[in-house]
DNA sequence: CTTGCTGCAAACAGTTTGCAGAACT
DNA sequence: AGTTCTGCAAACTGTTTGCAGCAAG
C-alpha cells in the first residue's frame, strides 16, 4: 500500500521530468507514515529528527508536488495551518473536528455523498471534490470543559 | 431584515457592555449591504471609499465581534483569505464552489443536516457548527472550459 | 473622568521566493 | 555539462497586538 503510493509518485515524477532526490524520498516516506491531517510544521519537525538539514521550503515545495500527483490533499481547518491528508484511492472521508482538543475523527456516509450528487446535478454542477467538516466538542471535551 | 440584524447586534453589544461607535455602525451597515462571502480586504476597501480613516485592525476586530454575536460566520475557501458570510436566523446553507469562475451557489439540505446530527451522536460529539463545500465546475464553466 | 475603542505601525505566523551552491541525469 | 533541486534567508501576505490618543458613557 505504501509501496504502491511510492510507485505512483515515482510515475508522476517521471512523467513530469522531475528528478528523484533524497529529500523527496525522505519526505514521502515520512508523510506516508504519518497519521492523517499533518500540518507542514508537524511534518517538518518529524523530518528534522531523522534528517536535520531539510528545510521548510523543501517540505512546502514537496507537499505541493504530492498534491499535484494526487497523493495528498490540502485541507483547511480553523487553526491557521494548512494540513495535508492522504488521498486513498476512491475513498472519501469527512471530518468531525473537536474544537476543544483539536482531535479529528473521520467518517464516511454514503447517503450524504449521494445527496451531494443530487444537489450538484440540480444546479448543473460537475463535482470535482467536496469537503464536509463538523465542528463541535468530542465526548471527552464535553465532560471536562464546562 | 437589515434593521433586525442591527438591533440584534446592538442587543449583543449591550449585553456585553460594548460601546456603540461610529466605526462599528459603519462596518455593520456596509457588511450587511454586501453580497455573501466578503473577504476582509473587500470589505475594508468598500468601507474606505465612504469612510477613509477606518483602519484594517478595526475591520478585523469588528468582524470578530459579528461572529461572536452570531451575525456572521467565518468561512475558509482556498484563496488564502478569510471570508465572512451573513448568518440567516435558523437557516444554514452550504456551498457549491465553482473552481472555474469562483462563483458560489448556496444550497440547503435538511436531510444532510439530519445525517450529520446522527453521525455526531454516534461519536458522542456535540455539534457546534459545520461546513460543507462542494467543489467543481458550474454549468457555464463546463461548457466553456474543455 | 474613566474605560473602552480606534488608528497606526510594528509584530507575527505561515508560506513563498531568489539565489548560490549542491545534486541528479 | 547542463539543469533541476535544495537550504538559507529574506520577502510577502493576511492577521494580530501594543500603545498613545480619542471618544463614549
Amino acid at each position: 500500500m505504501i509501496l504502491e503510493k511510492k510507485k505512483a509518485f515515482n510515475r508522476f515524477a517521471a512523467s513530469k521530468g522531475l528528478r528523484s532526490t533524497r529529500q523527496r524520498d525522505v519526505i514521502l516516506d515520512i508523510f506516508l507514515s504519518t497519521h492523517q491531517h499533518v500540518s507542514v510544521e508537524e511534518l517538518y519537525l518529524k523530518i528534522k529528527t531523522s534528517n536535520p538539514g531539510i528545510g521548510h521550503a523543501t517540505v512546502y515545495r514537496t507537499l505541493k508536488l504530492f498534491v499535484e500527483s494526487g497523493l495528498a490533499r490540502e485541507i483547511l481547518l480553523h487553526d491557521g495551518q494548512t494540513r495535508y491528508e492522504h488521498v486513498m484511492a476512491g475513498e472519501h472521508h469527512d471530518h468531525l473536528v473537536c474544537t476543544g482538543c483539536n482531535s479529528i475523527v473521520e467518517f464516511e456516509n454514503e447517503t450524504i455523498e449521494k445527496l451531494q450528487d443530487e444537489i450538484a446535478a440540480l444546479h448543473g454542477f460537475m463535482i470535482r471534490s467536496h469537503k464536509l467538516e463538523i465542528y463541535g466538542l468530542c465526548s471527552d471535551c464535553r465532560n471536562t470543559k464546562s
